[in-house]
DNA sequence: AATGAATGAGATTTCATTCAT
DNA sequence: GATGAATGAAATCTCATTCAT
């Protein structure tokens, strides 16, 4: 199975800085922006809808007129973070690398955008598990990933990686990065390129044949 | 230096069914135990003092005799239960065991005790970067940790492991396991002995040198 | 004093069906039907301007256009039905026939409005008492009824029916039979041709002399 | 079948102003005699729960001790009024008296009650027919009224009244009487004594055989 | 010490009305 | 004239906390 068949989409979101100023500032799109600084900040019970309006400079009757409840709102948002992290990850990658090069880039890709988008970041590890998120939601978001699983599974084919659930794989993996990018955001360590290519090495170390 | 100038403590606590029978059941321990439950389960908002109340068999009114406020309770509780999971981590380790074995076993102690007591585990993860936990909470608690620490430390003296900052390691090594344990949580993957053994493997490949 | 100085208009309105057909479906009468088949169902507050504007067709600032308030809408909506009502009851009448065939004419034709429109009834139930209608609003409605209190005057001064206050005759005939629609209308009984004549015969016992 | 089988209840229940003297004046009654004034007067969307928390002199709060919703209220305070409603009805009832006299008394009483409480009278024309009564809590009141239905079906057993559907009977009868209180209550008419005997004949003469 | 009835601030959500297009 | 996006006042209801018993 070729990896290929996967194409990650790089079009920029509402949330990038640049679509704000290109597109019509919708007022969609503001009220996602304020409820994701609102929300990651101080949590979904911690911003109350006329915080969100505030922020955003609608009334609190507009945010229901593109959201039908609170919870629709943050599975929303829910979703377009995860396409932007999704899209953020395939940044550059090309077959053309080796794998063990395609490794490091998924890896750096993940961690910049992550530290990056520390609102964002907070926001998925804050809500990934959480009750809030609907099921359908977190299924949807979850095909997003599927390109990376794909690329993990080709190495495996390959026999660069090792033998084993992929599962085991790829959720230790994600699970070192995210941990060091809570770290750096807590003020503990940081998370500079070459703190970076360190880690890099420890998890290929970990996955490597 | 040694690491035996650490000790991990054994008591049992509030939240072991032993507890319950031995010790007067005195209702600050009622009172955490429920908010345990239910907070694990519907989180600090989804969780209203009198249904602690309820569940704990006391009065609202009981409950601020303990503990001053809803955030003071759910501190507490974050204290409790990081000084369980220390506890357990340190349960049967021993200095006379080689290094690769110490490392093993820490690994299963709190991969065991996170399997075996979920609430505890939701609980810590949906808390331990939350607002509602107070910065002093995390100082008190992230002092439990040095006895791992200081076992890495003495590993890395001993050249055993990589040479690198130690946060990079131990972050890396508790994030890949958190998120294997929340994987099997989540029912996309069964941790069984034989899975754990071959995720030490892949954590062992990550830092051995 | 003659009956016939009175005369029962019959020209057809906006709640007929014919109408919707013949002149042009302006966009008031529209307006007016939408609002009451969702008052009459929902009550006042049960029928949101935006639903009136859905119903018919029609944007919600139009609405605006033809009435300056809900509360004008629902007021100019029972004048509308009053007139209807009492229309209906003229119909048919002749001062040809005897007294007490006139009696059950306008008794047969009341009810048979209402039986045949249960929405119209149901909202001048509703509201012919609600603080929603203004006095000016029921003063004007009042008057369309003065052809039936002149037929009880004129039957009266024949000596046919009791010498005692007219409204209280008027009333307690009207409130008998309104009693008896609401009983069918809620499925308590069946109000059949069969029915009515009983129902008449009690009524005329009640008033003649 | 016998109607003294059915027995009318005397005692005096929280809407009598003695009542509020008598007992300790529990928040439950402040609160339902407060929703009595308010909804009887501006209907149920016209009557805030604010509105009503601060004319029983209790927090909104409380409101939401005794009761679970506003519907709740409403459909209580329904029960509580029919409950009056049915004992002042058979208040001095007597087997004794010859049938006439008993209707005569029942009428009566019923009038009476309706004209000495405007405010339950209000109540129960406004919400007998709303969907804000639920269907339940129709049926527990209607088996309140089988003493009159009793006492109708009786003098028909003894030949006293028209031999019809003994619903279109009662109806007709109710029927005419809250017509009358209506218009009195309306100001356009004065159900004085004099006036209540002339209208018990007129029904009575429509009943009889 | 223990209780739970009472409270009211504050949350989410609805909807009559306006006004720029 | 017709529209419907935008608004914010106001509604219902929840719940952390207090305090008299």
């Amino acid at each position: 199975m070729k990896y290929n068949a996967y194409n990650f989409k790089n079009e920029h979101s509402f949330l990038c800085v640049q679509a704000m100023e290109d597109q019509t500032s919708d007022k969609r799109s503001l009220i996602l922006k304020a409820a994701l600084d609102l929300i990651s900040e101080n949590g979904f019970h911690g911003t109350p809808m006329s915080l969100v309006a505030q922020e955003a400079n609608v009334g609190v009757g507009t945010i229901y007129r593109y959201f039908a409840s609170k919870e629709e709102l943050i599975n929303e948002l829910y979703k377009e973070v995860k396409v932007n992290e999704t899209k953020a990850v395939g940044r550059g990658y090309s077959e053309a690398l080796p794998i063990r090069e395609r490794f490091r880039q998924i890896w750096l890709n993940l961690a910049k955008y992550f530290l990056q988008h520390p609102k964002e970041f907070q926001f998925l590890e804050q809500y990934s598990n959480s009750p809030y998120i609907t099921s359908l939601t977190k299924q949807e978001s979850a095909r997003l990933l599927e390109p990376i699983v794909g690329f993990f599974r080709y190495a495996q084919e390959q026999q660069v990686i090792k033998d084993i659930p992929l599962e085991i794989l790829t959720s230790m993996v994600y699970g070192a990065l995210v941990s060091l990018v809570k770290l750096h955001l807590a003020g503990n360590l940081v998370l500079d390129d070459q703190a970076m290519e360190i880690a890099i090495n420890v998890s290929w170390d970990a996955v490597k044949r």
